[in-house]
DNA sequence: AAACAGTGCGCG
DNA sequence: AAAGCGCGCACTGTTT
């Protein structure tokens, strides 16, 4: 892994960058030590009789059976040959050719032994990488996470001992994303509060590319693209967009489509999410008599080089796709193209924020790679800023303490909640843009509050 | 005992 | 032709 700023604008951020995240480090998170070990004592209690309960079902003891003393159920090897062999179930194959066994594949099977080994599963990875990491780097109540800017191949940062930018998330797992995040409080007369760039990835690939039509959804807030999306693939009118279905239209269409993906994927994934859960639209018609009434019947073969005709829910994405690159966003996807071909010719690309990009990388390295870090470099540029300036500056005694590569953690004192807020919008915003001329689009910052800790959000 | 690869899972 | 991108950490099973 090479470092390589091909500019003083490159160079200053890595320099500067340091300099402040050294000092974010120093800052470091105060963490409720006297609720991280009971938690630790409790949660170890209830996994131990969760792993009692586990050994009294058939399954657990024709496990025992067959591997006698080597009987390990954090060992996916023997849970692989156990669904396979004592239940007669077939799963897919890892690339060693392994059973492969992650929730993904095996929670299709629905065995009641199956859930009540992922769970155990679950809430061993919450307490050992998570409540001990903490744990076990925490000094006189204060954790110091670190921040890296040498280790990403994008240019983006890392974080570690423990990493501070893979904490679960209440609203993805409510169980253990509030038992973790619950840890981290602010200090005495404090709050913290979170400033995040929102969109910052699709911002600044717009920056890259200039499709007239992405930089009208971005600067428009009448404009939805995610929701329009839903509806195309779905096959329904926008007023029939429930949350939900734009939900899957972001995360299973758009996204993946930006960072890659292709129609037959994103079929599957689609389907997955609306069709085979029976989803209904806004005036409670299911999706798939929508998809009926297109002629679309069902999801199509699920080899991947089959025919994929247009009454086939596959066949269809293919005909979204070829009309998403090719007219919505034509601009776009010739970007891709010649940026593509550029590095074919070069042998490397230019990220706008003073970097080259050079190596083998696949098609998909070379669209992302400029893309990722630059949105990350808006973050450190103005993490650096405040740090090393304007927080000085303003006298304020509120502090960084922690970066999730589009988001900046603070740790506020009460009476400079209005000023901080203030404070992070004019640089995170107007200031950025005066530093990063290629910036083209309008940046939004938007703030969360936690007056008590990391797991409870004040409502707005 | 230490190092390594493979797998899985948490986040943006 | 290929077929989402980037990380860190825990754990198993093998090799040194």
């Amino acid at each position: 892994m090479n470092i390589f700023p091909d500019q003083k604008t490159g160079y200053d951020l890595l320099h500067n960058g340091a300099i402040a995240l050294s000092e974010v480090e120093a800052n470091g998170l105060r963490i409720d030590t006297k609720y991280l070990r009971k938690t630790i004592v409790d949660m170890d209690s209830k996994i131990q009789s969760l792993i009692k309960d586990l050994y009294q079902t058939k399954l657990m003891k024709k496990w025992r059976k067959r591997f006698g003393p080597c009987t390990n159920i954090n060992s996916r090897d023997q849970f692989g040959k156990i669904l396979v062999e004592e239940l007669g179930v077939e799963l897919e194959e890892t690339d060693h050719g392994q059973w492969k066994t992650d929730v993904l594949t095996v929670s299709r099977l629905d065995h009641p032994f199956v859930k009540a080994y992922l769970r155990i599963g679950k809430l061993q990875k919450a307490v050992n990488t998570y409540l001990r990491g903490i744990d076990s780097e925490t000094m006189n109540g204060y954790l110091h996470p670190g921040f890296n800017l040498q280790t990403v191949e994008t240019y983006r940062s890392s974080s570690n001992g423990p990493n501070f930018q893979n904490m679960p998330q209440p609203s993805k797992d409510f169980e253990t994303g509030s038992m973790i995040r619950r840890s981290f409080i602010p200090r005495k007369g404090r709050v913290l509060l979170e400033a995040d760039y929102s969109g910052v990835e699709v911002c600044v690939a717009a920056c890259y590319h200039k499709d007239p039509a992405m930089i009208k959804y971005i600067s428009d807030s009448t404009k939805d693209m995610h929701r329009d999306m839903a509806a195309q693939v779905y096959g329904i009118p926008i007023k029939e967009v429930t949350h939900e279905l734009r939900y899957f239209g972001k995360n299973k269409f758009i996204f993946p489509q930006f960072y890659g993906d292709w129609y037959f994927a994103c079929a599957k994934s689609l389907w997955a999410a609306a069709i085979l859960d029976e989803h209904k639209t806004v005036k409670g018609i299911p999706v798939m008599r929508y998809l009926k009434r297109k002629g679309i019947t069902c999801l199509g073969s699920l080899d991947p080089r089959a025919d994929h005709p247009k009454d086939t829910f596959i066949g269809h994405l293919k005909a979204v796709e070829e009309d998403f690159w090719g007219r919505r966003f034509q601009v776009y996807g010739q970007w891709k193209k010649d940026w593509y071909e550029s590095y074919q010719e070069n042998g490397y690309a230019r990220t706008y924020t003073g970097f080259i990009l050079k190596g083998l990388m696949s098609r998909n390295d070379v669209i992302n790679y400029p893309v990722q870090g630059s949105a990350f470099h808006c973050l450190l540029w103005s993490l650096a800023e405040l740090v090393l300036n304007e927080l000085r500056k303003a006298k304020m005694k509120s502090m960084i303490v922690g970066q999730i590569h589009d988001s900046l953690m603070g740790d506020v004192v009460t009476d400079e909640i209005e000023d901080y807020k203030c404070l992070l919008k004019e640089v995170m915003v107007d200031k950025l843009i005066k530093e990063f001329p290629w910036i083209i689009v309008p940046m939004k910052v938007e703030f969360d509050l936690y007056p008590k800790s990391w797991a409870e959000k004040e409502k707005e």
